[in-house]
DNA sequence: AACTATTCAAGTATTTTGGTCGAATTGATA
DNA sequence: TATCAATTCGACCAAAATACTTGAATAGTT
């Protein structure tokens, strides 16, 4: 086995943990019985527990850097890129929770080594959300004289109505209803937000 | 509230946290935040964490034994009531699994305070069979002269496959192709059972 | 043979966590 | 109000768990 092979063997080990059990939940000796080597092998390819993690956070964020591409390329108007791009994004958000990478104090008390994996994440959604509103404009879909800061905005609202939920979701799981919930008001901001900025 | 009712409360925080985490991964502090509570308080009402572990799994089983007492006084043949309770066997067996009240090790090693919790209830159990099969006898549907300790035979046969499959059991959860897996094999094993013991 | 990449058993240092204790609080009763 | 028992929790401790290291062994390559 190559050594980048090895190293997705790795990463994928401990996604299924941490998806299952959340980071602090999970020990490397565990991930190590799981591809079946040596805990201090581990620690051959990632130096850290946290960097493993990281490497976790970084394989999602590039499923959904992918998704979100994909949906840039459809054929459809641009608000309902916007719409797609909300639901992924909060499946997105599902998933992170579930790997233990988000409570409600580590979305303000953030630890340092995430703060540039997020930041930049954050990043490419802004100019992704962008592009889409650029889009919009130039078809006539949307105003043509919005404010520049609208994308920005936009993303805010979203990340907003998580934070929000993040610290009613007190119970072990975020689960079904909550999960719903969220959907449900998120989906009326959008639809609303999107109401707001099309030609009148 | 009263002193029973909080029990209780505690008691099924509990059990949510070891259905989805299992029993070493959950810690006492948790169980007390989920009822907001100290964590000292929680000592007040259960001694010791495997006290509190016990109270969740005495739980579970009197909850099967309702299911399963509910099985006897159908109005079905007997052969129908044995189906039905591998069935409900089966169902509390993946339960104590999540609960994390199973590992292969346990099973073998099991700890001095489970004991007798569980030899109480494989006595139930032992009795609840041998009442159907003496059903099955009276009604001839079953061989009259069956060696005494067909039931017992039977209890063991089904404890067999279970623990077979707990040794395959190495992933991080009993997955559904298990579960299924398991099933099927149960439902085989009982079908020949019941057929071994009919009357010809 | 010489060298590099990889593995792991057996550590160490730190954190976590099961469990305790005594003081504070609540609430009923007289 | 005073008293007493039931209940709660902050702060603590000892033991266990766990992140991480080290150094030596092994596998693989040239």
């Amino acid at each position: 086995m190559t050594d980048k092979l090895k190293e997705n063997t790795i990463i994928n080990a401990a996604r299924d943990r941490f998806a299952h059990f959340g980071f602090s939940k999970v020990t490397m000796e565990e991930i190590a019985a799981d591809v079946e080597m040596g805990k201090a092998s581990l620690y051959y390819y990632f130096p850290t527990k946290e960097d493993l993690f990281s490497a976790v956070i970084s394989l999602e964020q590039e499923e959904l850097k992918n998704k979100i591409t994909i949906i840039l390329r459809k054929q459809v108007e641009a608000s309902q890129k916007l719409r797609d791009y909300v639901e992924q994004r909060l499946k997105y958000f599902q998933s992170l929770l579930n790997l233990g990478a988000l409570s409600i104090q580590s979305y303000f008390d953030i630890k340092p080594f995430f703060k540039k994996l997020f930041a930049d994440f954050e990043n490419f959604e802004l100019s992704f959300i962008e592009k889409i509103i650029e889009e919009g404009k130039l078809s006539s879909e949307f105003d043509p004289n919005l404010n520049k800061n609208v994308s920005m905005v936009f993303l805010h609202i979203l990340q907003g109505l998580r934070l929000r939920m993040l610290r009613l979701n007190r119970t072990i799981k975020f689960n079904e209803g909550y999960y719903n919930d969220l959907k449900k008001e998120m989906n009326i901001a959008a639809d609303i937000f999107i109401s707001g900025i099309k030609c009148k």
